[in-house]
DNA sequence: TTGCGCGCAATGATGCCGTAATGTTGATCG
DNA sequence: CGATCAACATTACGGCATCATTGCGCGCAA
């Protein structure tokens, strides 16, 4: 496990480093944006913890900065500005969790260790299939650019076809996946909506089917 | 995507639930760690919104079940209870999060975005013969990749046949594991499936044969 | 109010599956 | 050793459940 710090004050650094180090856990020490940047281009960390007011500017350029190149590592952000408006924003972002200082140290460890607990720890935010792009984030789906303007109902099938790329989602997943509890349904609503969700995509040349597999469910996959 | 929001105040409930349609979340709710319980026992949630106090219990207690199921569903806590202790022994049970009350419904949303932008864990392959996979979770069968159309009748047998692979299979334990009890048969619509689905796993370069063994039954074995 | 999304239901198309006919294999016994 | 028969394999076929599509009207939201 290794880990980027990005943190100007030394005694915050030098703290967290040593409570790391009992951990096991290897930290670089990054205490400007600029090196930041170039240690994020040579190195891989597993885990950037990360502080919004540095030297050189806002933390969050590293955040987009990681995201357009396509970088999938969580980061953790401490900051000084607790206001709300801040910890939104940052999250939305592309952060993965957010701390207002002061925080105990305890906190963020076990922040950390969370955020390391997860397996497949992160995955591109945005899905490709075919020529559709769908942005996770905003729940956004594209062709060559141009958003496919879906109702709600469509987008969630498409939503959950597209999570499970590439394999089969059974017909009763697919339900649960669009409909609560109470909603319950009595009639082939789901089949309409897959129909019209077909006929879209196919208009759009989105490049991308939904193949249904009789008696098991269905499967949305590139197009022959 | 869709969520289980355990919170037994009505009001937290409510809003929260309005705030999560507007963003097209299908949101379930369980007011008691009980109901809780039944909700994920059968139903499939990508996330979980947890109350720590519930009339029944501690909310930790579900994070406890489901992590012992082996589920990897993401969890956040909510609680009232905002001592340092208790934040890190949250995090350190398998909550991906925590939040303390009262907190801003738009940070909350927030935290729920960040996570969602993770795609679906994969699921694992538990069989491989040959150069065939078959994944068990959602039930598919892929031969370099590429996922077999294979009926309902014929999945069931493949899925039989690997479960006990490299072991014969009964011809009556195979019956029984095609067909329920009130749809017997009386013909050998057994064979045809069989035969049917021999021809795809050889089409398909599958390196697998279903090997009859007279009087006995089948087994499934990696062609020689 | 006006649209649009949604559930519903009717209709048409598809292809799965049980049946049975026919061919093939392999064991048993004269 | 070969005749015989039962068990299995394969294939065509038709019924019918399942799925696909589309129009309709209600209801919610702008």
């Amino acid at each position: 496990m290794r880990l980027l710090l990005v943190e100007d004050e030394p005694q915050m650094a030098d703290a967290l480093a040593t409570a790391l180090h009992q951990y096991d856990i290897i930290a670089d020490h990054a205490p400007t944006l600029d090196f930041a940047r170039s240690a994020v281009a040579e190195h891989v960390h597993d885990m950037i913890v990360l502080d919004r007011q540095l030297p050189d500017g806002d933390g969050l350029a590293l955040i987009r900065h990681l995201r357009s190149i396509g970088a999938t590592v969580p980061v953790i952000v401490l900051t000084a500005r607790g206001s709300l408006a801040d910890r939104v924003s940052g999250l939305d972002l592309g952060a993965d969790d957010y701390l207002s200082k002061p925080f105990a140290l305890e906190e963020l460890l076990a922040r950390i260790r969370a955020l390391m607990r997860r397996p497949a720890a992160v995955a591109p935010i945005v899905a490709k299939l075919g020529r559709l792009e769908f942005s996770l984030d905003n729940r956004e789906a594209r062709v060559a650019g141009k958003i496919l303007d879906l109702p709600r109902r469509e987008l969630l099938v498409l939503e959950t076809l597209i999570r499970r790329q590439g394999r089969t989602v059974l017909r009763a997943a697919l339900e649960e996946a669009v409909y609560a509890f109470d909603d319950e349904i009595q009639s082939n609503a789901l089949d309409s909506h897959v129909s019209r969700l077909r006929k879209k995509l196919a208009d759009a040349q989105a490049g991308v089917e939904i193949h249904g597999i009789r008696g098991v469910g269905y499967l949305l996959r590139p197009v022959a």
